[in-house]
DNA sequence: CTACCACCTCTAGTCGCTGTAGAAGCAAGT
DNA sequence: ACTTGCTTCTACAGCGACTAGAGGTGGTAG
């Protein structure tokens, strides 16, 4: 209930004071009021606004759209249409990134299985690196 | 054969001309020999050695990977195993990014499934982000 | 009184580029 | 000879999302 300081509200939300102090100066929390000795103070409802950025980072939003997300918070009586909009959106990114990293480790496998401990002159891996083309070579 | 220029060698390597001064900078690639008037050049040992960096990059390898890689890769008569370590380690952080990732696209996925067009206030989707428990509610 | 911690501000570093400004080189066309 | 237009040069700022450090103040416990 009472208001806590920087230190107590890095370890409710498993944050490090530096990044509150970040996200302070890039206006995603709000400029905490200090103290006679200019000390910010904290409410229970920066402890939440805070718990959801850092579980918006967790999932990957970034930090515009958790600035959008938010502002769109402010409007409670719009309808939520543009919200899910930036998850689907968010939500197609990762999909597109979990493809392209499926393709970059069965290159890496394909890599990592034509070693034949050489040595590095004749190296495969080297030469699959070098030539792009990351298949086991025809004998 | 003859040495070609920055621009050449770029389009030879798909590769923006500040990105190969750069890679120069950071001691990526040697520092090449100038024409009179101050201009770089490269010769076809240069291509290749920028096509392995460009092949490595496109593997995610970093920029230190790839600067042990080279170094290895100097003296041809060690055997590879050194080399064949770092691609394996490479192969496991992709490994695991690509699983974080997956689990990422499974919250997400119920993130957006739970949007019923509400109104902001009542957005499942702001809740779920908010509480770090992206599933869909219990009614 | 002093040690110690939490807090403050400000600055710079991380990674891998990308983009800009402003100057100079160079070849071809008029 | 001059102009056009491309390429190249250097040097520096910016991205995103922090993280780390220096150097100082405030408050309290022993």
């Amino acid at each position: 209930m009472k208001p806590v300081m920087i230190g107590q509200l890095a370890r409710e939300t498993s944050t490090k004071v530096t990044t509150i102090r970040f996200y302070e100066s890039i206006g995603l929390l709000r400029s905490a009021p200090r103290t006679a000795s200019g000390r910010r103070t904290y409410d229970a409802s920066d402890i939440e606004r805070l718990q959801f950025i850092r579980n918006g980072r967790r999932l990957g939003f970034s930090v515009d759209e958790l600035r959008s997300l938010m502002g769109l918070a402010e409007n409670p009586d719009q309808d939520c249409g543009a919200a899910s909009a930036i998850a689907a959106r968010h939500l197609k990114n990762v999909e597109a990134r979990l493809a392209q990293l499926a393709v970059l480790r069965d290159e890496l496998e394909m890599l990592s299985q034509s070693c034949t401990k050489a040595r590095m002159a004749d190296c495969r891996i080297m030469r699959a690196i070098g030539s792009g083309h990351p298949r086991p070579e025809p004998q």
